[in-house]
DNA sequence: GTTTATACGGAGGACGTCTCCGTTTTTCAA
DNA sequence: TTGAAAAACGGAGACGTCCTCCGTATAAAC
């Protein structure tokens, strides 16, 4: 029943930790320089290590993206708190899209990592999306609660429509022009007459 | 200089048309079953044919793409056609808009096609998101020549946001979350004060 | 130092892409 | 018809990536 009972109290061997954190290093900077194309091979052999360690570390690509990008989630969690105390929720709202973006635009792995949390067939799609979701429909529900904002999108909508905009990062200017779009996305929520007949 | 003048006038061989009708066919229900992830040998296999004479037809996987969809394409330049007609210029392209989401609804390989087109450095770019983005621009220039709309956006900037929602069909209404988005998009850039502060 | 649990490494199988060239089919001229 | 030339077909095989498996190496415990 309790497997933690019942284990030889063995210390986990140092070089596990080590190795980890190896791997965490390669894989970022592969991920940073060839965005989803990395391959794992390359990873382990950066970090000087076996394909085998890696796989045994990461089970899957996804567990790798997980890990790499873990401490960037918690940074945009960190700023929705922060946000969540701006006057005009509809700017901090704002502000926060902007901030994902900006942070996506930086590491290139990323996109792909949130592309794959978009596929809700695999795990991480509850880690990365389900938190971000979470910081989002707070910053959302806030600028709906004031009045300022309709009910037209929900957080989740919001969310996947920046990941799938950003996926055209290849695109010259395209940092811009998504942040442009997500502007005026707020802007066609805001409370206001509609454009858009029902049939 | 002139290759078409001295080469032989052998007529081309008959089983070239009907198997790469063949397999246009298969390619067709393969990338309708299976999308992007549809193995080229598959498709081979399916139309009755060697891999080989696969790529002799279609030299990648990118020209298949093309081949494929080519008359989807046709069929939404017709439809700006018709719809460049309306009275209300905004509702015009809104229509548009729609259409190109349900048509790539219903065709699952057509989103892979359009974002491999995103990506600058292949030749599909050049024939279906410019053959896209000239119509769609008609379409928005319309709309901001009547000043209902304002030029926050570029057609481009449009239908890679449409091509880059479309990439998370996998979520369970997306169809209906990304035409509210465009929706919504297009109420914010009708001409109105501004959300978004300079800052 | 010996034992033992645990982790490492990389060979190898599975699978997809794409090429190359021997074989087959079609066209054409006689 | 029939033979030869041109053109297309087919699939074996080279290659690259993913992922697993298990013999070997190493750290911890005693």
């Amino acid at each position: 029943m309790d497997a933690a009972a019942n284990r030889p109290k063995r210390k986990t061997r140092s070089d596990v930790a080590r190795n980890r954190e190896r791997l965490l290093i390669a894989a970022k900077a592969a991920f940073a320089q060839d965005g989803a194309r990395a391959t794992l091979d390359a990873v382990a052999r950066k970090a000087g290590l076996g394909i085998g360690t890696l796989y045994r570390h990461f089970p899957t690509r996804e567990a790798l993206y997980e890990a790499v990008y873990r401490r960037d989630i918690e940074q945009l969690v960190a700023l929705s708190d922060d946000l969540s105390a701006v006057a005009d929720p509809v700017e901090g709202l704002r502000r926060w899209l902007h901030a994902a973006i900006d942070m996506m635009a930086t590491k290139k792995g990323m996109i792909a990592a949130f592309a794959l949390g978009a596929d809700k067939t695999l795990p991480i799609s509850a880690r990365f999306n389900g938190t971000l979701t979470a910081e989002l429909d707070r910053l959302l529900g806030r600028a709906v609660d004031s009045g300022r904002l309709g009910e037209r999108m929900t957080a989740e909508e919001l969310l996947l429509a920046v990941i799938g905009m950003c996926m055209l990062r290849d695109q010259p200017h395209w940092q811009a022009s998504v942040m442009r779009l997500i502007d005026t996305l707020l802007d066609g929520m805001i409370q206001k007459g509609r454009a858009a007949p029902d049939g």
